[in-house]
DNA sequence: ACTATATCCCGAAACGTTTTGGAAAGTCAA
DNA sequence: TTGACTTTCCAAAACGTTTCGGGATATAGT
């Protein structure tokens, strides 16, 4: 049995290949009558559109593509986990398919960027952790293919994205733990090449200096966004003539790997150092101690996207929008109890 | 400036579409020459060719398609989260690419498979967490279309999939607390649609069985796979006249919930009430105390099952293989310690 | 000089859909 | 009876690619 097509349909009913397509289309063009002799033949043969062919047609593919940055082998960070379904419900709600890429290791993110726009595959795409200058908000800003984006870039912002505050989520954060009596506050910061660092780092020394505290060279350590790189650098940090009372860190997962290094060492996370994340993904809350953080609404930032994205892709022609997120801070366990 | 097309390339180089067409496909039957100047020019106006168009021809779409399970509105399971990890990146080094659909709230589960499937959206699908008389399956056997499984199903096993071996993990878990000194082992086990969860309680029955223990319908109690579902189950168990000393979960998030009611009642977790979960998640490590789990290489599973599925569509037509995977036990804190 | 064989190229059809620009037949008003 | 509308239908083109079946031209073999 030949697969159902609008031919067949055709055939069958004895109606032109147009009628039949202007039927199913819902046109008023067509007789009530023919209509249902069409619907019927349709149903019968279980016909469904060939995506293929409309999209060809219609030059759109209701696709809307996310390139998963590929840090590690397995993208352990939950706060993808949280993105992707934020993207996938935005996306299912607005009648969008996600294409979701992973980078080869073999080639490089701008080829696969290149595979994905190419005339066809997507009709808008999400990015997410910004970089410097970063090359793929140029290709896409030289396509003209519709995009938004998760964090910011440093030149001209002439394109829709959301953002968290960076410099005013790590100054609240450095902020608490001085207030709690700390002096000497490390930083884990995140690599130097994803713009966020920037906006952390500023936030970080910003609120050294509103409280007078001097900027410490030796506490300021940029690493990877993983456990095991938050654990190198606690190693480093403890290991300091004088090591600071507090740790914070460009997002949960090096925080987990600072508290398992403390406690290895005989400390208490809290009591004795005290330390601060970023994200607040699931875990924050159930690791022990419950680990002081920054929330990021990381779920409803996809959805949120998605919504502006699929104006654009409508044709919306309204200028980019730049959305700042205010952080939230939450406070756990690991800030310890207030110092003398 | 038009977009890049094989015919812009014609109209640039002089050549027919046919023969640029070739030189782009690599044939041997066009000139040196003749190829070197039309892959510079394809170079030069950037050419990609449209995939839409292409996949029109072929009938193929390089694309394999996952259904995410609508089960909440985040699907905050990390296991998730590792699943679609290794789904995509056996996907990314096969060559294709993940198309992920998240059930819309108002439409019918069958309708979204349906319209992934009809005819040119994906040349594949996975599925997961199946249910007894898996109408999904029933469905993809029908339309001929490749798709493997992470999960059985009761009927006929005429199609490839990967499961844990759910009889033996759970005995292996429920034999661990036996010897730990036991006696009443309360289980939440995982709803009873999903197919799993007959296998899972097979196994603790048979464990109880195997040690002359009675078992007590009060101790088996079906909720959902979530943290709150866990809580509530833990308070009816805890209320009974004579509360289980060990409870185990249908996946480690329940656990989770467990752990937290036991705890909000002033119980230590392990020494009072030993907990068991499945799964091993990121957090069921780093969780207060650790959790005694069943390790599921979710990860690698998801790449497996890409490979498996890739060779189908490839069009080897060796029957369907059946893959029961081993369990492995993770003892943690949360198992206390052996008892008297 | 004639045939056989490579080598290089191309026109046309096909994949399944949507859309454009009518055509044919019937209805209505004058 | 004529023109103007309506209603219902359709042929053909188009989207960009691949592939089938040759057609030229040059080279080699006799």
């Amino acid at each position: 049995m030949a697969t159902p097509t609008l031919k067949t349909i055709s055939k069958a009913t004895g109606f032109s290949v147009t009628t039949v397509s202007r039927a199913l289309g819902g046109y008023d063009d067509v007789n009530e009558e023919t209509r249902r002799a069409i619907l019927d033949e349709a149903r019968k043969q279980g016909y469904t559109p060939n995506l293929n062919a409309r999209l060809l047609q219609k030059q759109r593919t209701q696709t809307i593509g996310l390139i998963m940055p590929a840090t590690s082998p397995r993208l352990t960070d939950p706060f993808f986990n949280e993105f992707v379904a934020g993207i996938g419900s935005g996306a299912a709600t607005a009648g969008y398919d996600l294409l979701l890429s992973t980078d080869m290791t073999d080639t490089t993110e701008m080829e696969t960027y290149r595979r994905l726009v190419s005339r066809g595959r997507v009709d808008g795409m999400v990015l997410v952790r910004t970089r410097h200058n970063d090359p793929r908000i140029a290709y896409l800003l030289h396509t003209k293919l519709p995009f938004v984006v998760f964090g910011r870039t440093d030149a001209a912002h002439n394109f829709t994205y959301i953002d968290m505050d960076g410099v005013a989520a790590q100054r609240l954060l450095t902020q608490h733990f001085i207030e709690y009596g700390h002096r000497r506050i490390a930083y884990a910061a995140p690599p130097p090449h994803l713009m966020f660092a920037d906006y952390r780092i500023q936030g970080y020394r910003a609120a050294l200096e509103a409280h007078h505290l001097p900027f410490d060279a030796d506490l300021l350590i940029a690493g990877a966004l993983t456990e095991r790189s938050g654990r190198e650098i606690a190693h480093q940090l403890l290991s300091l003539a004088q090591p600071p009372t507090a740790i914070m860190t460009g997002n949960d997962l090096m925080a987990f790997g600072v508290m398992r290094t403390i406690q290895e060492r005989g400390l208490r996370v809290g009591d004795d150092i005290a330390v601060g994340g970023f994200d607040d993904i699931p875990t924050a809350e159930h690791i022990h101690p419950g680990l002081t953080t920054i929330h990021q609404p990381i779920y409803a930032t996809g959805q949120r996207l998605v919504t502006l994205l699929v104006q654009m892709m409508n044709g919306d022609a309204s200028p980019p929008r730049a959305i700042l997120l205010e952080p939230e801070l939450i406070i756990r366990a690991s800030s310890g109890s207030q110092r003398a």
